[in-house]
RNA sequence: CGGAGUGUGGCUCAGCCUGGUAGAGCACUACGUUCGGGACGUAGGGGUCGCAGGUUCAAAUCCUGCCACUCCGACCA
């Protein structure tokens, strides 16, 4: 993409109404756009990250046997009547009639919504385990949204539903996406840490959260330091084989971690104080086992071996793509500006062309974009006729890993430079061996 | 929903106390000089001062009501 055609809004003075560092690098950068409280626009470049992030949640989806499909945002208060949450949710439920005075709501998340589906076509145990998901903008009307997206009331969400004949298929269920979000997360380039959760008014008995360590996250955490040295699972995990998948949740849940809800001062203080991690946390995940709570509420049953009709075991589990932006940003930026992790990056390269109109950086520049864009990779040529200070400040601020940098002087040598954004680290070497390196590089993380 | 605060050009803000017909910096347009870490000059364009009502000869400024947004708290992916 060439940045004089692109639309980038870039801000040189952060909006006075964000307070912590992503929300203002999110506006700065050209990201987002607010439209109400807690109501955002995604702009291009937002955009970009935003489908780079559900790619990776897609892939990990697919990859532990989740099957995507795409629900309504708009849903009738009837089925909420059914299971009886209409009246049980709250203020935050986004209530509206259509033009036949019929209730209607905005989905807040959709439970109720799939065991509909679910009931309708699914009738014999042999079609189970089931699996399906999908990526899409949820309502709850917060009573306090704030830091941009990171509590936003218009938000997108990954949504799984698992369902299974008993209680122990429906655990297995659970472990598949345990372990799909530690490699979700992992590929995000974060840190991600399973903490036990109270299951609250959505019910069950078994609920993780997935937290990530972050200085201004909006919750006290407490875990053990083990955790951020465990090993994420592979690209090979099997997620048919069940013991392994327990092996795996049982690791990551034997050692204390907990938000400040679930708090234990006595298990906590038994960790030898080396080992103790009190930090701030941003939840980027949530997951839930629930029973037969919606199952029996609105009779999704199947029939099982035996042939008798039983209500299926269900859980869910969410993933908020675009708290994720933020939560990406607070993990990972500097005074500069953002630094997104390779796999993420709205433009994996910046080329910088240092003075546009000078016919040999020109041509370096064009054959150096044309060589990138047909080996795939995502680059944003800054030709823009500005000086070389005001492009490195703006390609420092937006973040991209790396920043190929050409001008006459380096050029008179037949060099350009290759700078990479997270360390400051830049190395002179020909256009031909940038090209080479950056064509390698940016191959995505399995 | 309780408490606090803010609304003036695209962004950051001054002006309001003490009413007199709207400013600065950045951004934008044109031209020129510049050009390896946000250049400079000259000339321009752009604002129903959140909305409504009131007081007054006169309201961005004073009064009343409303709306929007932000922050702290309670609540939450």
């Amino acid at each position: 993409m060439r940045l004089s055609r692109f639309f980038l809004p870039i801000l040189r003075d952060p909006p006075k109404d964000a307070e912590i560092a992503s929300h203002k690098l999110m506006l700065r950068a050209g990201l987002i756009r607010q439209q109400a409280a807690g109501s955002y626009t995604l702009l291009p470049l937002g955009l970009r990250v935003l489908n780079k992030i559900n790619a990776v949640i897609r892939e990990e989806q697919n990859r532990a046997g989740a099957i995507e499909l795409l629900m309504p945002t708009i849903q009738s208060a009837d089925l909420w009547r059914e299971s009886g949450r209409y009246d049980a949710y709250g203020k935050e439920m986004l209530r509206i009639k259509d033009r036949h005075d019929r209730d209607m709501l905005f989905g807040p998340t959709n439970e109720e919504m799939i065991t509909e589906i679910f009931r309708s076509y699914v009738k014999s145990y042999k079609e189970l385990p089931l699996n399906l998901y999908h990526i899409q903008w949820k309502f709850r009307d917060e009573v306090r949204p704030r830091f941009g997206v990171m509590r936003g009331r218009e938000f997108m969400m990954k949504d799984a539903y698992s369902f299974d004949l008993d209680k122990a298929g429906a655990v297995h269920a659970y472990n598949r996406m345990f372990v799909a979000y530690l490699r979700t997360f992992e590929r995000l380039g974060l840190k991600a840490v399973p903490m036990r959760a109270d299951t609250g008014p959505i019910g069950g008995d078994l609920s993780h959260e997935f937290i990530i360590l972050a200085a201004t996250g909006e919750s006290e955490v407490f875990c053990h330091k083990d955790f951020l040295d465990y090993t994420t699972p592979g690209i090979d995990t099997d997620f048919e084989d069940v013991a392994a998948l327990q092996g795996i949740v049982d690791k990551w849940t034997a050692a204390y971690a907990a938000t400040s809800e679930m708090h234990d001062e006595t298990a906590y203080n038994a960790i030898p104080e080396a080992s103790r991690v009190s930090a701030r946390g941003i939840e980027v995940g949530h997951i839930f086992y629930f029973g037969t709570k919606y199952s029996a509420a609105m009779n999704a049953t199947v029939a099982g071996p035996d042939g008798k009709d039983t209500h299926v075991h269900m859980g869910s589990y969410g993933i908020g793509p675009t708290r994720l932006i933020a939560a990406l940003i607070e993990a990972s930026h500097d005074d500069a500006g953002i630094i997104w992790p390779d796999a993420i990056a709205p433009f994996t390269v910046s080329l910088l062309n240092l003075k546009m109109g000078d016919t040999a950086t020109d041509a370096a520049c064009g054959e150096l974009y044309a060589g990138l864009t047909k080996a795939g990779v995502d680059v944003l040529y800054d030709d823009r006729d500005e000086r070389p200070g005001a492009k490195f400040i703006v390609n420092d601020l937006i973040g991209s890993p790396w920043q190929l940098i050409v001008g006459p002087k380096s050029l008179a040598d037949g060099k350009v430079e290759l700078k990479r954004r997270a360390t400051g680290e830049r190395e002179s070497l020909s256009p031909a061996a940038a090209l080479d390196k950056l064509t390698q590089t940016s191959v995505m993380p399995a």
